[in-house]
DNA sequence: TCGAGAAGCTTGCAAATGGAAGTAAGGTGA
DNA sequence: TCACCTTACTTCCATTTGCAAGCTTCTCGA
């Protein structure tokens, strides 16, 4: 067992907590977007043909499908996505990036781009960054819902 | 503006979910707490007297006062924890580790850093998990709320 | 001493979320 | 073909949480 697990994990934790308050608040105050909905629409983005069905959808952001079900309404009120049925299979129902939630993405990925450096401007190498990167992502590598 | 750092903060907040759903559901599971439950109790041990104001806790935790007496509630029913006031301020009302919960709060962090351990199981050097935790540590350095 | 403001805590209300249940549709084996 | 099961999605209910409002107590300056 390691001895060094247990703190790593307890900074993991805290480092989320101090990196989701400051995102959010400028995902929300620069875009009016939460950082769960620029997730969603990031995975859209992502995804080959702009769109997922929602048990996709809820696999890649580790939540339940009712979640997405609702988290969809109001993007989709604001015409940043569309409902698209399958032609084979009726029970699906794909959601699919619109022009405007595309060029949404692009802004609100600059935004994000620009506040996750904030984190490191000081003290930090890119070569240390880099190795944080490639850390977190073992810990991840089996998983599904990888945006890079 | 650092290149990398879109990618890292992107791991970090998929690291996250991973690891909050699995250390979740084995505290849960083992001891009957959730992972915040934990965290409170532990800030608790840590504090001097084994006992913190609930606005303190509130800064510790990244989280709302009313959260705190929300959570602090079921804790004090088990006789996890107790309530102290001070003798100089009225307002301040301590919660404080009894017995009991000193000691769940030793079996339950067995707990933790067993599944913590978990997660770098395969092809992890201790230097690695130690690089991580260096990392992960100097991204909140400067905020309230270590348990290290 | 007294009044204004600040601080600590609790409570009411609204929003987010997960799980269970419900509905509709597809797949499968006899 | 047709029961039976599985899958996708939605809705209902309970839980968690933050913010605003309210109460009590403390502090500070006139």
């Amino acid at each position: 067992m390691s001895e060094q697990a247990f703190p790593a994990i307890a900074h993991l934790l805290r480092a989320y907590t101090v990196v989701e308050e400051r995102l959010s608040g400028e995902l929300s105050a620069v875009h009016g977007l939460s950082l769960k909905e620029l997730m969603l629409l990031m995975f859209l983005e992502k995804a080959t043909a702009g769109r997922l069905s929602r048990v996709e959808l809820a696999r890649c952001m580790h939540t339940s499908a009712s979640t997405i079900t609702r988290q969809a309404l109001p993007l989709e009120k604001r015409g940043l996505v569309g409902r698209d049925a399958d032609e084979r299979d009726a029970r699906l129902s794909y959601v699919v990036l619109t022009p405007t939630g595309h060029q949404l993405v692009e802004d609100a990925r600059a935004t994000f781009e620009r506040s996750s450096s904030t984190f490191f401007r000081d003290r930090w190498t890119e070569e240390e960054i880099a190795g944080l990167s490639e850390l977190l992502g073992r810990l991840t590598v089996s998983l599904p819902g990888s945006l890079i």
